[in-house]
DNA sequence: TATTATTCATGCAATAAAGGTATTTATGAT
DNA sequence: ATCATAAATACCTTTATTGCATGAATAATA
């Protein structure tokens, strides 16, 4: 393999075309830089200089050698600074798992503030359920995931972003989508139910089921479907009702209506999870967003709640 | 500057995340290996792999730093191939200067026998008059060159590729347009000429106007211009007649017709013109080709007039 | 819980590579 | 023909790299 120390000789001398000013030039003595470039022509097997005793000039080869090795030697001139600037978080790539919900909720303000601080970062963004985030976590295929909780694996860290409560998604001609007052969770008994899968996101599932129970029923599950677009889709279709995020009302899709729910429904929570090992600046510095975000959104609501109540 | 060597070793045991199975992999014992990566770290200034006693992984660095140092020893890799071939002359650059008159004779056949044989050769093609030629083949700047003998500079080699006699271009108007036969010289004596400047190509300059005083008169020269094409035009527009290659015959341009002369008009001859001194193995090809192509043409032209005689 | 095997790091001697000085050889210029 | 210049060679010194022996830490095992 050749040693870029050995293409560093060669252009220096291939520049001036005089081994002793180079040789100066390398603060080195003439002879050695011969016998460097002698080495260099026997690893290559190509002729690089024709040289009397008086003249040198480059081959052809030569001059091809010439152009790859001053792009060769800034490759690997820039090369530490580069790799410093990954070690930083300055540069790099991070991976981040999401469920539909926060589509509509945290995601794009914490995208554009995290992008807003750390521009040289590649993100890649991956939809997915919550129990499929937790497997890519543990494998490493991706740095962070935001996804239902509850978390129960010790290798992971979370961070709590959003709680919510649920509120009911009913087609709009519904009977129950005239009243303008919240509704009770037992008139929606009778109804078909659209609802996730269980093995996508068992905590809400059951949450929702036990919710239910405690209304008085146990819902009829019409259809499952893992998506909050999906979800809501079925029921403007008329395929049932469901219970869905508060924050899916900022969706306003056409032949659906939310109403609150006069129970105090569970609270769903979104958390940010990732493997506690990682060490990664860009996922530190992700993290460290998302916290602040969280900070700053919860004293905003404060504000609000105290200015409603003034 | 980083060593391409230590980047071997880095990557061995990036991919195998083991000092001691990257040191068998690299011919060499363990110990010398784990201080090679320390070293590496020391001079990129990042830690690459985050090691126990027990488990060895890259940190962000590191990938990064892995994708990077496979790209760079891959070029490293191929770099003498690609050197060596330059040399061989399987591939290179190859910048040739050719008068205007040659684009409708040899130039075609030529160039295009030329790639076919070297394909990997990239040809740069320059327009140039043959004094122009003559200056930038002595600073290099052109390979070789297609142009009007004389060349005197003795340190240029040639070889002839075309000899041609000069036939009179008229303007389809003229009264002398609509004989049939060979024209006599002194016929043109009156007409005015457009002819190449003098300092484009003294040789064919003074061949003309010697030409014409041995049929009795002196050229009276109403237009100069530097390029075949235009000459024709301007004969074509009626500015003047012209004597040109018989070559151009091929050309057919509206307005033009051309009449051989009954006397002998002087030999044209281009040569092919190259720095004695230079050494590229694709012009010695690009020479060799020009070579056989000229025999095989004379042969031809040969072969033809046999058979015409018989 | 103590032991063992594994594996990365360190100390030191041996070896290989690179560099320096003195000298030779060839060539273009005077 | 002689001289000055510049590249190559000879020979020795210095530096860098490697291997072997060993130390230290950790995870698995008895």
């Amino acid at each position: 393999m050749i040693d870029l120390r050995r293409l560093r000789y060669f252009v220096a001398v291939a520049e001036l075309l005089h081994f002793g000013r180079a040789a100066a030039r390398l603060h080195m003595s003439q002879p050695p830089l011969s016998r460097q470039i002698q080495q260099l022509e026997r690893e290559i097997g190509a002729v690089l200089f024709r040289r009397s005793k008086r003249r040198v000039e480059l081959t052809d080869a030569g001059a091809y050698l010439l152009d790859e090795a001053r792009r060769m030697l800034a490759d690997a001139e820039t090369l530490a600074v580069r790799t410093r600037r990954v070690e930083s978080g300055e540069t790099g790539r991070l991976t981040l798992g999401f469920i539909s919900a926060v589509d509509y909720s945290i995601l794009p303000g914490l995208l554009s503030a995290y992008r807003a601080a750390h521009p040289g970062v590649t993100l890649e963004l991956r939809e997915l359920t919550s129990d499929i985030q937790l497997r890519e976590l543990h494998e490493g295929r991706i740095d962070a995931g935001m996804l239902l909780s509850p978390v129960d694996d010790t290798a992971l860290a979370t961070l709590p972003l959003l709680r919510e409560r649920l509120v009911a998604a009913l087609p709009e001609d519904d009977a129950l989508a005239r009243s303008r007052t919240a509704l009770s969770l037992s008139a929606l008994a009778g109804r078909p139910f659209v609802i996730f899968p269980r093995s996508a996101a068992a905590g809400l599932y059951d949450a929702i089921i036990e919710f239910c129970r405690n209304g008085g029923f146990a819902p009829r599950i019409a259809q499952e479907a893992i998506q909050m677009q999906t979800i809501v889709s079925l029921v403007s279709a008329g395929l049932g009702v469901a219970l869905v995020p508060a924050s899916l009302r900022d969706m306003r899709r056409r032949g659906v209506v939310y109403r609150s729910l006069r129970e105090d429904s569970p609270l769903l929570t979104v958390l940010l999870a990732w493997r506690a090992a990682n060490r990664s600046a860009c996922l530190a510095q992700f993290v460290a967003t998302a916290r602040s975000s969280v900070r700053r959104t919860a004293a905003g609501r404060r504000a609000a709640a105290a200015s409603a109540m003034s």
